[in-house]
DNA sequence: TATAGTTTATGATTAGGATCATAAATAGAT
DNA sequence: ATCTATTTATGATCCTAATCATAAACTATA
């Protein structure tokens, strides 16, 4: 995440999505780095058939995007917003030399991808295992993790409708109800007004 | 991957590893950054019933393990020599010393966690479709586009295993087995002295 | 407040990969 | 050249998540 002062002083804009919007495609070339302002984006697969598989939700103050502006690549998922959302979006060029001139920025940058390519190999090898409900609680702690307002309280509340939950650990909706019935019969998580508390 | 020479400078070590020797376990603490000189290296992970995944295979002038050195947690996988190898090894301290003196060098690496984490990112995706064909298919154009030696002939042969593979897509070996015939009678591949040519 | 759309829920059936069992082919070691 | 270990191969069976079908609970909107 980039300072506002900063991203403004660097040139970047902010713009506004409706729900449903598409902010890039897969296959398409990099051309700006993305923060969300208000809002927020996930970023999807959607194979042969229809059957989505969402890389991540990213929410207030996160960028997504990014990779393809460090390596030459194109987009391997495509970004759209769940939410009405306002995005800074600043040229690749203006990024790129941004990070060049400020290398705490860099470094910090640097760090995300670390952390992400570290979750990425633990849900490869998680979902490689084949087993719901692992899946699922590796899922939820990893939210947990990174969830903004972590407030003393323990508890976790996911935001995450059951469709979601299945497009991020590659089940389907009913085996995601099931799985999550019986992990919170073994007490794992709790259900409170239809939502997963972990 | 650094030059030898600027890893010397550095204060480097080539250690000696043999065959089946661990590097470095899932968990620990990541204290130095290490380089394949010659032979080959796995990082892999095991469940609980001792099912193998195996998160990248690294050959010569290939580096490893580099993700926690600049995030702070701790490796999620093991590192074991597949054959006898010789590795470099750079503390912790002197790699990052190294990437401030040196931007474009960092600059590198960045590009370089960018590429395995949009490799990642596919995987994921192509796991959670589930579709053992597709998977090796994935792993085969991954493993031909990393490969070094691209000589002008547009064939690549694949050394790994049919065991290697299933452990690399999830798979077991069964079903590998079975879905590389197919893939030989669809002609997306062929296999000349057992071993698996695309 | 009636209506349409979304999310959660649950049972029945199916399909596809895992598992089990066994063996042939090959490589490596003595 | 012989023996052992590894890799490839193949058939039979099992099991579990996907799929199909249907509905209840809740939300949003006209």
């Amino acid at each position: 995440m980039i300072d506002t002062k900063i991203l403004l002083n660097s040139g970047a804009k902010l713009k506004k999505y409706h729900r449903g919007d598409i902010l890039f495609k897969e296959g398409a070339i990099a051309r700006y780095y993305y923060q969300v302002h208000i809002g927020e984006i996930k970023m999807t697969n959607y194979n042969q058939d229809g059957k989505e598989h969402i890389q991540g939700i990213f929410t207030k103050n996160k960028s997504f995007g990014e990779p393809p502006l460090f390596a030459d690549f194109k987009y391997p998922a495509n970004a759209e917003a769940i939410t009405d959302a306002e995005v800074w979006l600043l040229s690749k060029q203006k990024f790129l030399t941004l990070l060049e001139e400020n290398p705490k920025i860099h470094h910090k940058f640097t760090s995300t991808l670390a952390l992400r390519l570290y979750y990425k190999a633990i849900m490869v090898s998680e979902i490689s295992t084949q087993e719901p409900e692992h899946r699922i609680l590796r899922i939820l702690d990893y939210l947990k993790k990174n969830n903004p307002k972590k407030n003393s309280s323990s508890v976790y509340k996911v935001e995450l409708t059951r469709q979601q939950l299945a497009d991020l650990t590659g089940l389907r909706v009913e085996t995601v109800i099931r799985s999550i019935k019986k992990l919170e019969q073994k007490g794992e998580l709790f259900i409170k007004d239809r939502k997963v508390h972990r």
